[in-house]
DNA sequence: AGGCAGGTGGCCA
DNA sequence: TGGCCACCTGCC
């Protein structure tokens, strides 16, 4: 079977065209959607379709042959409205601006590539479980977890056949060895040690999402298993931090490549670097390169010279 | 067959 | 701070 196929076939309600200027090309569409921001976005039903969940909701998206987006909303909860804002469109153009692509031959290279790629605006919560998940894990195996933890623990989203992610009130009440048995590994005991220090401390999220980045990240930086790298990802793809830029292995390897200069700063020098180099739409920047890292393109063909 | 994977936590200089 | 190692599990 395709990496990341539905895998079920599916009876979708009329699709609606959502009113935003898509920038979306297939291959951005696709990379936004299943390049490691999110784990929860399969193929199908259709051959150009993907079909999502976040949250409660759920949705399948196809692009039309003239660029429009176009969505199916399989919830009752879900309106066009928030499909748009989780596809962070509203925001998109004004960080795509805000990148020094005139001054960065760099970046420029990659923006010709990448324009178009978005950052999602994913609920606090389950970004962080997902992201607790990732700690050397590749995503394929990320999904898998969270597959399983939504099949055992999750809700059932009304007239779909998908269930949502556990909440994390939800995961306080599951054993350590239940977790395990999802395939968390060693993780297992940092998403139980995350759910009773959430468990303990209601609002918790709520209250990091009030915060400045710099208080925010000391505070999701108390929790068991969010270090430096989990954290970032979880200001930006859950709570909105576009400025920071999280540094994975993938990261600090292609910024070595790209800026010979870097190679060999550590992880937290590069983050410095790229905060004061990106600026304020550094996250945008930093999944350019990771999509960059992931997809290397195929040697040029050799010239006509020889 | 064994190393390695989108790290974190613990321990030591 | 900086460096090193163990840690679940599954794929290459």
């Amino acid at each position: 079977m395709e990496k990341f196929s539905l895998g079920t076939t599916l009876t979708l309600p009329a699709w609606e065209t959502l009113e935003v200027a898509s920038p979306f090309q297939a291959e951005t569409l696709a990379e936004t959607l299943v390049g490691g921001q999110a784990f929860r976005w399969f193929h199908g039903p259709g051959e150009a379709d993907w079909t999502g969940i976040w949250g409660r909701h759920a949705a399948s998206l196809r692009l039309t042959p003239v660029g429009n987006l176009e969505a199916s909303l399989l919830t009752e909860a879900t309106s066009p409205g928030d499909v748009r804002d989780y596809l962070g469109l509203d925001r998109l153009g004004r960080l795509e601006a805000a990148l020094p692509c005139r001054s960065d031959p760099v970046l420029a290279t990659l923006e010709k590539r990448w324009r178009g790629l978005s950052l999602l605006r994913q609920p606090p919560g389950e970004t962080l479980l997902a992201f607790i998940c990732s700690a050397n894990k590749q995503i394929l195996q990320i999904r898998a977890m969270l597959q399983q933890l939504s099949d055992r623990f999750g809700e059932p989203l009304a007239d779909t056949p998908f269930r949502s992610l556990p909440s994390w009130e939800r995961l306080s009440e599951a054993g350590e060895a239940d977790l395990r048995d999802c395939g968390l590994g060693y993780r297992a005991a940092h998403i139980a040690g995350t759910a009773a220090f959430l468990k303990e401390r209601p609002g918790f999220l709520d209250a990091v999402a009030a915060l400045p980045t710099g208080q925010a990240r000391e505070a999701l930086l108390k929790l068991p298993g969010v270090g430096p790298k989990v954290a970032d990802c979880v200001l930006l793809f859950g709570f909105g931090r576009t400025e920071v830029f999280p540094v994975d292995t993938w990261i600090a390897r292609i910024l070595g490549t790209r800026y010979p200069d870097l190679a060999g700063w550590n992880r937290r020098q590069l983050a410095t670097f790229a905060r004061i180099h990106f600026g304020e739409a550094a996250g945008l920047a930093q999944q350019w390169f990771f999509s960059e890292a992931r997809h290397p393109l195929p040697p040029a063909p050799p010239s006509p010279e020889g």
